[in-house]
DNA sequence: GTTAAAACATGACCAATATCAGTTTTAACT
DNA sequence: AGTTAAAACTGATATTGGTCATGTTTTAAC
């Protein structure tokens, strides 16, 4: 169970600072950061933003899992990627100046700062190692995009499992993938009935292990050779 | 046919430069930008530049149309974008660091500048409009793509084929559109066969008119209703 | 602890679309 | 202009993966 209260969130002491977009900042910095942001405790499955809404300001994660996602037409979910501590997120649309094109919301309890848009954009335009790391990050993102645009073109569902499961194992690091399989079919692009079907056959294959709700990955060169490239 | 000198490019006088990141520059600016860049003459199906290389800088279009698409596992091509007059390309992995994830050439005879990177750095670094009209692009395309992913995962073949046909009608603009059903196929990420049989449809539904090569859209209203939004 | 609601799982079926194997048309090159 | 290669097109067939229907297990709420 997370600590309830944000008042024990300092960036000074954040853990997921060190490898976020402010891993770089000194000491004053930090205090700064500090003193803008606003800390708040989420539980499971609520919303930071909402596609078609406008951005008031980033959220930047101290502890957990978000998920970002769009709606098709019928309303069916498509993540386009899963954050975790250190990843700062929403700030795409505050540059685009249109509404979020996604939307956000918590996988499990998490701990989340908000940095509102002012101070983010005032802190950009002073310090120029966060610019170039925010120029970094959305270049990266774009380069990451067009390989997902690619397997989902040309890949068959199995595959895209395959490289799902090996995103999400770096996702989620020593703890096991802990994903509902609605969630991990809107990741991969497939229908849950497909997903568990094939989950079961990774399972039979020795590939991974399912312990009721999580998941684990046991031969990931099997995974790799599934994937593709 | 275009003219095969580059010597009558200049930047002063590229009406691309209008609606190009350029596009607010001022007349020193101009000049500056005219002595940094290079023009050359690209015959159709030339490439730009490879996945997995390392940028050298940036192309900027002054006339002509260019795929940027990346390989599958079996080399099949998926064409994540099509840049057309006053298109800056190239410049997402000179930020990431990274080799280009993806590959361009010309989809036909063009025209296109090419500014070093250490140069375009330099003007960055000087020029903040310069600096968020950039942020701004990338931040942009990045919504774009996940919309794409999105279409690439829900949408039918169909319906993909309706919406990258609005797409490429905003890209050629009063032009007729002209790809190869290869390519037109590569974008929409199907078959070539699919493509075709469905491009009929499209006719017999008259949709569109396809003369030979090139196609046109003559109800654009029920291309948006098939598309979805 | 009980109960209701999610989430998970499995089977049967079928539609969409890829693949393969051609033929015809168009464009490019000498 | 004639030749050749590439592109466009067509038909037959195979298959992936989505949908629907239904049952079971797990989780969450009271």
């Amino acid at each position: 169970m997370l600590e309830k209260s944000h008042k024990h969130v300092t960036c000074a002491t954040c853990s997921a600072r060190k490898n976020s977009l402010f891993g770089t900042y000194g000491e004053s910095e930090v205090m700064d950061l500090n003193h803008e942001k606003m800390c708040n405790y989420y539980k499971k499955n609520q919303p930071l933003f909402i596609e078609g809404s406008f951005p008031r300001g980033v959220f930047c994660l101290n502890q957990g899992k978000v998920k970002v996602f769009t709606r098709g037409d019928e309303g069916k979910e498509q993540i386009i990627h899963i954050a975790k501590a250190g990843d700062v997120i929403g700030f795409r649309s505050m540059f685009s100046g249109e509404p979020y094109k996604v939307s956000a919301s918590t996988l499990e309890e998490s701990n989340i700062c908000f940095i509102g848009k002012d101070d983010f954009l005032v802190m950009m335009d002073n310090n120029p190692i966060l610019r170039n790391g925010i120029i970094k990050e959305l270049s990266k993102e774009l380069g990451d995009r067009a390989q997902f645009i690619t397997n989902m073109a040309q890949k068959s569902v199995r595959e895209r499992l395959a490289f799902s499961l090996l995103i999400l194992a770096d996702i989620y690091g020593e703890e096991e993938i802990n994903l509902t399989r609605e969630d991990m079919a809107n990741f991969v692009g497939t229908a849950t009935e497909t997903l568990i079907r094939l989950l079961k056959d990774f399972k039979e294959d020795e590939i991974i292990e399912i312990h009721t709700r999580k998941l684990l990955i046991v031969n990931r060169d099997k995974l790799l050779r599934i994937a593709g490239r």
